[in-house]
DNA sequence: TCTCAAATCTAGACAGTGTAAAGTTAAAGC
DNA sequence: GCTTTAACTTTACACTGTCTAGATTTGAGA
């Protein structure tokens, strides 16, 4: 029945080939589809088509794998991020205005992802690709907010106030949107991050 | 062996007695200890002395239960954010400063329960009781930004920027630094909630 | 006081989960 | 071609939430 000619290996093998990779992918989708709070590693395996304990040899443990979804998350945010910047008008403010919008998108488009990100009971925080993206981010906020000239200080400097303030500002806009803060009508919510939150930028006193 | 001439029935009893309020002070305190990601019913009702099925009578599931403890959260939340109010001083800008401190205060004595409070998919966002909490926190807030003669509206209503963006500044803040957006140094986050805080809130430009 | 129904809890079971240990298969290295 | 090693499966165990049926206690009515 099963067909061994095709040079290109698509039926079921022993070996996979790059099960890591698929698991990723698994793993993305599992997350998109029902949310972290119903991840499953099992769940993960079954849709890459393996046994369940197969992901143990590419990833330690379902931490393991969350840390490495995590680090996807945080390369994509501080990519989102570094574009809208390098894509944006001359002035601050609409620049800051595109920053925040940037970052409101990349959480309204991959809810999920953005949630994992923050779920730092989840991952190991102190994985080495994960800080890296993490502080690129950072450094995109901080570099628009502060001055690509400003020199870099601890974040609880008071220095910092603007950069964190930006950041906390669409951040925690943002985690209400997507965490009831502010209502479940998703129609209100997209015209919230249309109109509310420039507006709510707007307020911030940032010059630099 | 079992005394029963106790008027106050301290043995354990076939009936509890308020075995509710038992469960709701066990799944706090497990909440307290191990985190919501950890949180389990069947512990719940281990440290509360009772059979894993026992909480069922009194709360539908894990989620009834949950929700009980977010709607607890809420309310101490509200309660929280009045007081403060209640207790400030009468200019703008330090009562906006100690409302966003008794914020703070609130999430860092109480990290596990102020992350319930949203986690959306974990409780019935729709319950009335909850609601009515919610309602109260967020009154608190835009009764002090807006000032208690604004007339209500909706959450994306323009007009409610200057609420929302102090909430969300302050909400932000917070979560960013329970969730390791802001380092892992327990010190650092003090000092920043007493001094950067402050200053952040002050970037913003409120005035009713 | 007795009885009986309702409320409350226990016991047992089932389907899930994560993950550890041991066994099987395929690929790679010599 | 043979052996080693990496990749995967199988099996098993301890958890989880929650369903069912049954046991116990309480309280209300006769």
């Amino acid at each position: 029945m099963e067909r061994k000619l095709n040079v290109v290996k698509i039926e079921k093998n022993y070996h996979h080939g790059d099960l890591r990779q698929a698991l990723i992918q698994s793993a993305l989708a599992l997350l998109a589809d029902k949310g972290v709070e119903a991840f499953s590693l099992r769940e993960t395996a079954r849709r890459a088509g393996v046994s369940p304990a197969a992901p143990k040899h590419h990833f330690k443990d379902t931490r393991g794998l969350l840390t490495a979804l995590a680090t996807i998350a945080f390369t994509r945010l501080a990519d989102a991020l570094e574009e809208s910047d390098a894509a944006a008008a001359q002035d601050l403010s609409s620049r800051l205005g595109a920053q925040g919008a940037a970052y409101a998108a990349f959480a309204l488009a991959e809810p999920a992802l953005f949630a994992l990100m923050w779920r730092t009971a989840m991952f190991d925080l102190t994985d080495i690709n994960l800080l890296a993206e993490k502080a690129r981010a950072f450094d995109s906020i901080d570099r628009l907010v502060r001055g690509a000239a400003a020199p870099r200080v601890p974040h609880a400097d008071p220095a910092m106030a603007p950069t964190i303030a930006c950041w906390s500002l669409v951040h925690g806009f943002v985690c209400l949107m997507l965490d009831g803060g502010l209502g479940e009508d998703r129609d209100a919510q997209a015209q919230a991050t249309d109109t509310l939150l420039p507006a709510m930028i707007g307020l911030l006193n940032i010059r630099n």
